[in-house]
DNA sequence: ATGAACTTACTCAGCAGTAAGTAACTTGTA
DNA sequence: TACAAGTTACTTACTGCTGAGTAAGTTCAT
């Protein structure tokens, strides 16, 4: 493929990274369907036509956004270093805590990933990779705790793996609706505790499992 | 205020039910905002306009819609009865599994209540006062259960009600993304059980609690 | 004959994407 | 170094469509 020299221009890098900027904060406030590209080009004193000069389509928009927090993201991780075993439940208690001063990004992927359950969304397969890849990090970590105890982890871990991630989730919507009435840090604390302890050594169930249509 | 014989005619109420019907499906394949009228038209034969001939705009269906799906399910549960105390976690687990057949409504409630978040969204206060009753509905259940073993609720309660309903739903959209990879019924037990047995009976932090940002 | 339940036909606005032009910068070449 | 040729980063102006809401008319039941 030819190269663009044109991407390496510094001016031109920062005017792209601005508008993603841009496309999170409008993308998170209003959703992908309902965000305009209009919003976002106003936001850094833009014509619509030219953010698509830099992206080609909304869609394309949007799946750059995505990467781009990923990448960002994991330059921070990597910069630190890449948490495992116990360690990884502290980051993601962390990450909670940190969270609930970033309403904006909470609010952003917390839209988005709404969203991305319709049909044909093109956020759709993003999400799924990414929940794909954090469950089994987060199962990788129960593994190495249990290694490191010496007993082999139970199979509960692939619930937990999807119920820590989802409890995380969920807080943060019921956070993002009313913040008085939820305690995003201590919540999911509490909650992340209760699923690590619950496996890492499990008791006798509390509410007698139903008769029922499984 | 004026009874309005209209709406009593049985024929009329039908096609209002058909019509809340498909915006139900609708809204939860492509959202509100993707969604359109004239879909929902299509699904029950009629123009566009006919639908705002019954329900005056798009945001008073959607409205309609959140509390056609309230009245209904609540006539379900009256039908049998309120479940409260220990009996109200086993019709949550019950409801989690029942849902595993259900995606459509799943979605539904899914969609709308991520898109809920963004600003000045019509559901939002849906959303905000249905969770607020929600988590008091739990809460309760476990001061009940407490009550019942003699023992006074911890304040934990507070933060396990909102991670409980957080678990489910966000269980609910890693299982829609990918259906294979979550079994919604039993992760869903298995979080419900956990966060259930740390309030009823906690233990000593399994991840001793980092220095935070708090 | 009145009003409810529509349809047809329209308006008007918003939006993604395109086309064509312009100014500024980069690059190759003499 | 200087200037022509090409490229980039836009803008303005437009197209073409979609979609909510409205208005006026038609049909049908009571």
């Amino acid at each position: 493929m030819a190269k663009r020299q044109a991407r390496s221009r510094p001016e031109t890098l920062r005017k792209r990274a601005e508008i993603l900027h841009a496309a999170m904060e409008i993308f998170g406030a209003k959703g992908f369907a309902n965000g305009t590209l209009a919003d976002i080009a106003d936001q850094v004193d833009m014509t619509h036509a030219g953010v698509l000069h830099h992206f080609g389509s909304k869609t394309q928009l949007l799946l750059e956004v995505l990467t781009y927090r990923d990448e960002t993201d994991v330059a921070d991780l990597v910069e630190q270093h890449i948490p495992g075993g116990l360690e990884l439940f502290r980051h993601l208690v962390r990450t909670a805590f940190v969270n609930a001063h970033r309403a904006g990004i909470v609010q952003t992927f917390a839209v988005l990933s709404g969203e991305s359950v319709t049909d044909d969304h093109p956020a759709r397969a993003y999400f799924q990779e990414r929940y794909r890849n954090l469950r089994a990090e987060v199962g990788r970590a129960f593994e190495t705790v249990c290694a490191e105890r010496g007993v082999t982890a139970p199979d509960t871990v692939g619930h937990a793996s999807a119920a820590i991630l989802a409890v995380m989730d969920g807080l943060q919507v019921q956070w993002l609706l009313d913040p008085e009435a939820v305690d995003l840090g201590p919540a999911s604390e509490f909650a992340i505790e209760a699923i690590v302890s619950a496996v890492l050594d499990p008791r006798p169930p509390a509410i007698a499992t139903p008769d029922l249509p499984r």
